[in-house]
DNA sequence: CTATTGCGGAGCGAATCGCTCCGCAACTTG
DNA sequence: CAAGTTGCGGAGCGATTCGCTCCGCAATAG
């Protein structure tokens, strides 16, 4: 690995990471001005890589789904279902699931991304199946509530905001703290409660605001 | 009621609704434009209530405090201690208690704004030690947790983003979903789960964010 | 050594910002 | 009824910010 490359990709990384934290913080309005600065380098960089700020923002769509779906399979992956179910929300929720949503609705739905996230979709199912089944999880949810859950807690007001306001010093205790809100939820995914409100959501809660024509799926990316 | 006086009172309630709600969907980056268009009145009438948006984010934050404070005093009035806090934290819920968060820290603590969230957790203290007397909510959760968590589920991206996209057919679903939320982040109140990870949080994840040096208080307004 | 490559950031044209102020119409008052 | 009052919408101000292009330069590669 010569310097070259390593400072490359050491600017590729930092880019999508300041990308994903800027517009967690910001919503909608991040700007490629703001995203360049946070990682610590010039708007050119940026463009070097990316054509337009759509395109930056569909490849962190991409990263996003991938997380997702490498964090479902490893839930499935564990023979408990209760505790592959648990540790995909967490995992979905540290990372910051939902923080893309923001810009729904605002860049082009590509056929990588709702490829992915119809993946995403069915691992999901399998999760909530087989969880089901074994009587570890209530059984009035459903997958779109999960994604609904997990797109509410992963983005964190506290979190986002004290990395605005660069106070590093109190975001471990945020994160802490964030941890013993997600133990809530799960605690109240757990069966033997009485039964939930209304009738089970359908998939237009996500593809009413991602791409109302396509079938784009129900991750929140 | 001169048509006069009820239309200037229509325009108050609709600018504090719209502000309310752009603030919900844009975070920070709310424009006085933006508020003006959705409240349906042009930006003379903004003014003409307000100084300056300062001023309009100030006054939203006081109603927002007074909220919470009138459903913490109804919920102390209910004699189920269980039912008095669930109720509570529906309606803030329900209100989009956590609204505000992203102008914490922009804008300037008045007296009022501080002596109310003072207020608001005193209330909130009571609520949550008659539960835990009652032995209706899980003994290791505290009033800090708890509006951390109301923040946490009072901005719904489901909700706002359909709102920003005029999505005013799905958002009937939308609120049902939510409510199925809040009821499972409700029964992960109850008592009778495994003890949730790490220390109780402390006021800073509030003071931290709106006011590192004044007593703020932890409403999250 | 020369050639290559990725860097940071100045600056472009356009858009958006918070806010002031104008003309006007609806309402109120005498 | 007419004159005065008042709140309206929104044009436009000066300043700032936006997404993006392109330049000079320095570090690296061959």
């Amino acid at each position: 690995m010569t310097p070259r490359k390593d400072l490359a990709e050491r600017n590729d990384r930092a880019l999508l990471q300041a990308a994903r934290d800027v517009l967690a913080e910001d919503g909608a309005h991040a700007s490629v001005a703001a995203i360049a600065a946070r990682a610590g380098v010039g708007i050119g960089s940026l463009y070097r890589r990316y054509r337009t700020k759509e395109e930056l923002f569909q490849r962190l769509s991409v990263l996003s789904l991938d997380h997702w779906n490498r964090a479902a399979e490893e839930g499935l992956a564990d023979p408990d279902p209760w505790a592959g179910l648990a540790g995909f929300v967490r995992s979905c929720v540290e990372f910051g699931q939902g923080s893309l949503a923001p810009i729904a609705g605002t860049i082009e739905v590509t056929e990588e991304m709702s490829a992915k996230s119809r993946r995403g979709d069915e691992l999901l199912r399998d999760l909530v199946r087989r969880a089901h089944e074994a009587g570890v999880l209530r059984p009035d949810v459903t997958a779109v509530d999960i994604s609904l859950l997990i797109e509410q807690m992963g983005r964190s007001p506290l979190v986002d905001q004290l990395r605005k306001q660069a106070r590093d010093d109190l975001l471990p205790a945020a994160f802490e703290a964030r941890r013993r809100l997600i133990a809530i939820v799960l605690d109240g995914l757990r069966p033997g409660r009485p039964a939930l409100p209304g009738s089970p959501p359908g998939e237009e809660m996500f593809t009413g605001r991602w791409a109302p024509d396509a079938a784009a799926g129900t991750s929140p990316a």
